[in-house]
DNA sequence: CCAGTCAGTTCTATTTTGGAACTAAATAGT
DNA sequence: ACTATTTAGTTCCAAAATAGAACTGACTGG
């Protein structure tokens, strides 16, 4: 299977990687979190060939992620932004960087630290069940097919 | 830049970028928690090459995100099963997967639904500060540069 | 008229991936 | 003893994606 048809499968997790699960694509929403917008500063930031950039920030932009938005007429500019829909991406960004302070960060400590302006302290992220509000562990989830694609999703059946 | 070199960046995304971030390592991983093991069933599942799922298993090894043990002698055969690092990452997945679930399933609805045991309830995964258990939101969260890299992360300064 | 800015596009060489076939180390059946 | 089967890979080559550099277009400012 070709990796630009993973968003025909079953898995709501392989249609988001179609559009975020490409090279630099987190990337790129990591910096748009930080306050980047301009083709040129995602560039010189990110390293990424101009080409590839051009393509993800497409990307990004078909699938409802980014907007582009000009910032200027004569000669006209665009920048992009986050939407709605992008932001609610936020949750994976903190997931991964946390994952990388934790585990990868060498003698100097994590890179950023990212503080909850509401209590002040430093942000140790956690799943929470928007719910019963309990914070959630993988063993506390149970997984339920949708009768619709019955034994083509899980495992033991 | 080269996409192997990233890793070398001061950013925790990209270090664990560097060991998530290539195709089908993410699909592995969501395989992984719904308890798949073995190197057949992830080639058959997912469809991806052998040779590109071997790459991946071995990297999400060296990253101590799976322990390959043998599960029989004589052949000996391996299986590959998730650390407690690897289940640190549950809430990227989950997270991931609830994105696609509320922007790009179809008429059928989302394949799985997670299900908190706790409550009972289908998980609306929300991020949540470890600190004061409050959820949490992209705008709650302030950034700090560690001093170590001033002015080399952050922009506006 | 010329240099500079910004957001791309185009070009070629290198790297990665996809698809298929092949290997290794056994066991089970005839 | 020979043959097919199982499982976990490796090897090979063509096709696709990426890296790096140069180029384009639409202006502005001097």
């Amino acid at each position: 299977m070709r990796w630009q048809d993973i968003d025909q499968q079953p898995c709501s997790l392989a249609r988001t990687l179609a559009i975020v699960g490409d090279r630099w694509t987190l990337l790129v929403l990591r910096d748009c979190f930080l306050g980047v917008r301009r083709f040129e500063q995602f560039q010189e930031r990110l390293g990424v060939t101009r080409h590839v950039l051009s393509d993800r920030l497409r990307k990004l932009q078909e699938g409802g992620i980014l907007d582009k938005v000009a910032y200027q007429e004569r000669p006209r500019r665009e920048e992009y932004r986050l939407t709605a829909r992008g932001r609610d991406l936020y949750p994976v960004i903190v997931h991964l960087a946390q994952w990388g302070d934790t585990y990868l960060a060498g003698e100097e400590g994590p890179p950023l630290v990212r503080i909850h302006r509401q209590c002040g302290e430093p942000l140790a992220a956690q799943l929470q069940c928007g719910h019963c509000g309990e914070t959630v562990a993988a063993r506390d989830i149970r997984v339920e097919e949708n009768p619709y694609w019955a034994g083509e999703i899980l495992i033991n059946n």
